[in-house]
DNA sequence: CCTTATTTGTACGTATGTATC
DNA sequence: TGATACATACGTACAAATAAG
């Protein structure tokens, strides 16, 4: 499987961008030498990037970058709808699960409700170029966020429902990120094989410091790559 | 594999403090109420968690969270050494590789250097109570670092090694985040199974607005969960 | 247009580990 | 235990397309 790693390795460098759209990649005898490991090996690798489409080789002349970099920003201001960079088409959200329910343990205390409080329930798929990109959950406290549901499915995006129930602005606090395998449920949602790897997000966003949303989220690691940058999270 | 899923929700609730240490999980019978699943189901999920030493179970009495919580902050001072949360003993570092080579085209790039530049490459093995965290590889511009191979094998920390070269302050610029499956490779390195989920990080490092560390790592999600925290990054 | 070097594509062979029967 | 098949990785050689002069 030495051969995963390298694919591993340069998908990665071309999904952040440090292979741009189009550019030539080192040969096959330079990677080869990069990596320390035979010619055929780096085929091997270059052959799966090019069934995925993530490049395209021409007999003479090299290994060129096909697909643009797909990155996810991380930071104070996270939002679906813009973090996706160089997404070609606008996202799009498809809703699995609208309903309000009482509260689990663990969600009362992050959106720090009292406990007999009840929530919004959103599970959906968010799509980008028409590939599923993203499985969430998010939790919204059903208090103060009355006809949300319906504002929701009018709307078709998070952002705008919440600001039809006077939440205009909001800012992301905490994120955690763990790395977990598909289960075949998620591998029917996110299009991708059992086992294949997951980064899975969970997060709390506030608006004037008070918790407005929990969520979980799990990314398709073939698709996207997060991005801290701590210049433009300020 | 509906067992799996609960497994890694619940093992990652635990890494990430919901459930705290001695605290006692809910039920079986609650938990498959909120999975909504058998209680048998619940029960393998358990049944994994308590092999891997994560909780443990009285009869009787209940399920019991048995590790520490094991988060690594990501934000502008991110370092080794300090960012690791609870714990119990102060982290260490084995080191596997120490050279001073030309850079490549990636590393030349992210480090802003001329063509024929020299780099110091670090490789080597963090560990958190004597068990094997992170698998790194890190990249340091040779110009300005005379003497930091040297410095770093008496110091045994990047930290130290780096004020002896008249680096006294860092900051962490930039943090790609992907998700992996282990090979055998780095299965013997990190001490886990073949195609266990792992969290790469790429990330630079910079003083004073010079580029001075470009790193790659690769945590265990076993072990490790990543937390952007909007308030203390700043 | 030809030559030459570069680079990908293809075809052999060898060795090793692993899974299956 | 042995036999078989398959995937992985390495080595070498050469054909075919491309780019540069």
């Amino acid at each position: 499987m030495l051969w995963r790693s390298i694919h591993d390795r340069l998908h990665e460098e071309i999904a952040t961008g440090h292979y741009k759209p189009g550019e030539k990649l080192p040969t096959e005898t330079e990677l080869a030498c990069r990596f320390g490991v035979n010619r055929h090996t780096v085929r091997h690798a270059i052959t799966e990037l090019r069934d995925h489409g993530i490049v395209y080789s021409r007999r003479g002349s090299g290994i060129f970058v096909a697909t643009k970099p797909m990155t996810y920003k991380i930071g104070r201001k996270t939002r679906f709808s813009k973090n996706l960079v160089h997404a070609q088409q606008a996202p799009t959200l498809r809703f699995l699960r609208l309903e309000t329910r009482h509260a689990d343990k663990i969600e009362l205390e992050n959106l720090a409700l009292g406990r007999t409080a009840e929530v919004h329930v959103v599970e959906g798929i968010g799509l980008s170029n028409n590939i599923p990109i993203t499985h969430f959950t998010s939790i919204f406290p059903a208090a103060p966020l009355d006809g949300f549901i319906e504002a929701l499915e009018s709307a078709g995006s998070i952002s705008t429902a919440l600001a039809a129930c006077n939440i205009l602005d909001y800012e992301r606090l905490r994120t955690e990120i763990t790395a977990v395998l598909a289960t075949p449920e998620t591998a029917i949602h996110l299009a991708c094989q059992v086992g294949d790897p997951l980064l899975r997000t969970r997060s709390l966003n506030q608006s004037n410091n008070v918790p407005i949303e929990f969520g979980t989220s799990l990314f398709s690691a073939k698709h996207i790559a997060f991005v801290v940058d701590e210049d433009s999270s300020a």
